[in-house]
DNA sequence: TGTTTTTCTTGATCCAAATCAAGGGTTTGA
DNA sequence: TCAAACCCTTGATTTGGATCAAGAAAAACA
């Protein structure tokens, strides 16, 4: 899909506002974002985001899509779940590494081929630290994921998940119970049963809507790198100390 | 402990060729080798390494230890093993992570500080570039141990960390049985169990040396990441096509 | 060299979550 | 507006790996 011109400009304002353009300028940016690429996906479309035909960097301009990889008997692991505003970058994996991009709903993608973004990182060095920050916190993020995985019973994991949510995302579970039952790498059902096991502690999901009878059931299950984003973070109501 | 000039040449000499620092030169690097500490750890010692105290960049120079994350019952995780010329960048984890150094054997580690790793990278873009490089293989090793971990089973997770040493290590076991058992997310016990289970299909490990009765026996077990520094990777015997 | 300490193996038992199964809700779209 | 498709819940059953326990083997040490 070619963008009209009406459009880039739209994409421009839009794009100058990521995290990943910090402290640039659309000056700076420009040649980069002269080599913006726009793809559509539709829901329950599945494509293969290896290095060798994905060596880009890819932004979500709308829709939501999830990073998977499924093995020979068909389970799968969702690696990431990439939201509005969420990155992905293909072009940092390895040629020989297959991971698969499963989309949920219909999904606008934006993109920069590796080659524009090398330039722009040896242009601007901020750019690299940009990009650097990024890795950074896939990283960060991996590693959160693994100690939730392993170290976490289903009540845990859920109670955990909930809190995510109601710091980041105003008390709402942003996706559906099933995408994030195999987010947290269990089956629906598991979720479900921990969910009524949370019930009787005075949480309750209405509707997506995160419901607490006194407030502080969920801080058990927070830890300090979600809880740093809490407004009780470290106060005397907080466990963090 | 402060380096004597002697051994920092020698040091210098060390540092040059790690991967972090290719395609550069030593008066490049003079900079930044200026600033290099050292610093001993024993046996056993265990040591927080969040980026509060440790902004650094660490290089393993000699010994061996894990990053682990503890959880409040006492049970770990192993998110990265940490041999010789291995790294980690607790400079780049966010401020509430908290990690810990289990040291496995006396070691001693090179660090640059935060700020001096920045200004490597600001005046050699190349070095900006080695980072995010760096950055990325650790992103990729963490998905990858993902997939492993919630995945395969018991017996899987074997046969796949014994093609990894098979490929990487000339047919060696690395590291102890339990330190690999923990690194895979399961109990001694379930490791012995699994290489039991191996042994029946004509894989024999004998004193740390993996002995194969044909040679493809590991092949099933065998990733394409991994199987690329394989001899007979997408050859006909190869699984990988 | 023999003794102590640590690591590894094997067996018995247990348990959390997966799987299987079926009914109830909710959304989609003809 | 109603049916089909999908998602969610609850119950019964299974199961892979954890845990507990105790002995065997190997490594460390004096």
């Amino acid at each position: 899909m070619i963008p009209t011109k009406k459009h880039l400009e739209r994409y421009h304002n839009y794009l100058i506002n990521l995290p990943i353009f910090n402290n640039l300028n659309k000056e700076d940016l420009k040649p980069l974002f002269d080599t913006l690429q726009v793809r559509q996906f539709h829901k329950s479309e599945v494509v293969a985001f290896n290095s060798k035909e994905h060596s880009n960097l890819y932004i979500n301009f709308d829709g939501l899509f999830k990073l998977t990889k499924i093995d020979e008997r068909g389970d799968e692991i969702v690696l990431k779940i990439v939201d509005r505003k969420g990155m992905v970058s293909p072009m940092h994996f390895s040629p020989h590494y297959n991971v698969a991009a499963d989309f949920v709903k219909n999904t606008t993608l934006f993109y920069f081929p590796q080659e524009a973004v090398a330039k722009a990182m040896a242009l601007h060095h901020q750019f690299s630290l940009n990009i650097v920050q990024f890795l950074a916190e896939s990283v960060q993020s991996l590693m959160l994921s693994a100690e939730v995985l392993q170290l976490k019973t289903a009540k845990e994991k859920v109670g955990w998940y909930l809190v995510h949510s109601k710091i980041n995302a105003t008390f709402t579970l942003p996706y559906s119970k099933s995408l994030t039952a195999s987010y947290l790498g269990m089956q629906p059902e598991s979720f479900s049963r921990a969910l009524s096991e949370l019930r009787k502690d005075g949480v309750i999901l209405d509707n997506k809507k995160i419901r607490l009878d006194n407030g502080d059931e969920l801080c058990t299950y927070c830890d300090p790198v979600t809880g740093s984003d809490c407004a009780f973070f470290k106060t005397p109501d907080c466990i963090h100390d």
